[in-house]
DNA sequence: TGCGCTCCTGACCAAGGAGGTCAGGAAAGT
DNA sequence: ACTTTCCTGACCTCCTTGGTCAGGAGCGCA
């Protein structure tokens, strides 16, 4: 139930193009801007490509940039593009998991784990990012001061 | 951002012992109720008497049983005894990571998840998980045609 | 006291992921 | 042609995952 450096550093470098007017970014002033080790952060990029969230083009004046508006690409696309699917229990999709037993109702608390994740993350698109307006369901969870101590 | 086999595990043979009226349980037990290898299911049921939430006793009439009350053990409580702290970025606890330019509200995102996953798994305790009756936020989640889906 | 039962503990192991680095190749611009 | 920048695969170290194995220690009972 962690999130992965690769899944930050991906958003992190994906909030910057968002924010980013017109024209291609280059990979070093991505891990400039967001102290994110450059070669690291290229294979990275690689895959936000080969999951079509960025376009790239090489050589003077090449960088990348978003394929899509900011506001159409949420945080849970670019999570899933470096992560894989969100919230499988043991390598598998919750849906397909068959329990026995007195563990028969827990195929729907993994459900409902998935499905709260996904009320955060498909909500929060890049520009709500960059601009700092979160959805009212999102900033009301954050806002709540039990939230920010750990436990 | 997935569930690990070890805290399913834990979830399922906790899930047993809330439903276990009255004495204790024995290891083998558990592990062909859940249809978890006995050996590693010993490693896991040690851990959750480290941290409280098992007791247990040797010799033949031995075995395990929860610590506290059914409905006073939370599923988080489990998971955090086996897989750490939950929703943790990078190995360190949102609240700590300082974001710079565009990715400065990612912050108030990982805090939210994180208290999103709350919600959910500290609401339901093991014997809303055993008698199916789950708290209205969280069947509400799991109800929703959407939350069973793979995406 | 001894014996069997059950938990307790540490060591070990193979495979894979996390978090990178390195070296070179391939396109784009000038 | 030459530089710039992305593209790609190979490689590296350390840690985690998901176990197994072997033995020891406490408990109940005869």
């Amino acid at each position: 139930m962690r999130v992965s450096a690769k899944a930050d550093y991906a958003v992190r470098a994906a909030a910057e193009l968002a924010a980013a007017e017109e024209g291609p970014v280059k990979g070093e002033k991505l891990a400039d801007a967001q102290d994110i080790p450059l070669q690291f952060l290229e294979h990275i990029l690689l895959e936000l490509k080969h999951a079509g969230i960025v376009r790239a083009r090489r050589g003077a004046k090449g960088g990348y940039w978003l394929a899509r508006p900011a506001d159409e690409v949420t945080i849970a696309d670019v999570v899933r593009a470096v992560e894989g699917p969100i919230a499988h229990v043991q390598s598998a999709p919750p849906e397909s998991i068959e329990y026995r037993g007195n563990a028969e109702h827990l195929q729907e608390v993994w459900i409902a784990v998935r499905a709260s994740l996904r009320t955060v993350l498909e909500h929060v698109t890049l520009a709500d990012l960059v601009n700092g307006q979160l959805p009212s369901e999102v900033s009301a969870l954050a806002a709540q001061p039990d939230a920010w101590v750990a436990r």
